[in-house]
DNA sequence: GTAGGATATCACGATACGGTAATATGTGAC
DNA sequence: GTCACATATTACCGTATCGTGATATCCTAC
């Protein structure tokens, strides 16, 4: 794994950096997060009432996704719109669920 | 996020492997392995030396990546040999690995 | 059979993370 | 200014995970 398209190594720091950027992706709440953001900007309330998560869980999340550059922040007036500021993501995330669903021979038990 | 190149929505239970799946990617050991393992098939002692973690830790960590299908085992004599088997995987965290890189104006403070 | 190397597993403590509930901050209407 | 709404943050608890050290299992040579 040279995580590196010119094929060096990669540090202690720039390893950490990539498991990371993993580890922000490894949640199911943050996914479904973006799940809902595919449908295009929203502000916190309107992912509260698609998730059913709690208020200061979704805004957690929401700002962990941020921190990371996945999703981007635009404040109007008292709400807070959220947009999926990375695309690439989600073609990252469809990638994978194609890549499980292959691993399974009743391919849709899981989705529907 | 469709997650699904035919747009169904994802199941709870669905969500949780693709998570799951990030998970297991979200750990530098785990990722160091995979770097190491990019120079072919080895055994645990080879990887231990490669990476100077505990044996019991490295036997831990490929067993989390064999459960995931991202390394498969080979049993050999005495020994067990590693190998990628799912070399895709490595695309996936090099396209993190430049797309990190990117967002640093010093591109290569963290790379060498 | 025994001995030794290679690998896997177990038990433990430390740390990190997620969810909840409460509170704080910010914004616009008045 | 006050009020109400929207969002962010904090403190807490429960749980999961990591790394270590010790131990157990597997395999081969003898």
């Amino acid at each position: 794994m040279s995580f590196s398209k010119n094929k060096k190594k990669l540090s202690e720091h720039g390893l950490q950096l990539v498991a990371r950027r993993f580890q922000v992706l490894s949640e199911p709440t943050r996914l479904r997060l973006l799940m809902a953001l595919e449908k295009g900007e929203q502000n916190v309330t309107a992912l509260v009432a698609a998730t059913d998560f709690s208020q200061g869980n979704v805004s957690k999340h929401l700002g962990i996704l941020a921190d990371a550059h996945i999703v981007a922040r635009r404040r109007q007036g008292a709400n807070v719109f959220y947009v999926i500021s990375d695309p690439e993501i989600i073609r990252l995330c469809d990638l994978i669920c194609s890549k499980l669903a292959k691993e399974f021979t009743g391919k849709s038990a899981h989705f529907r």
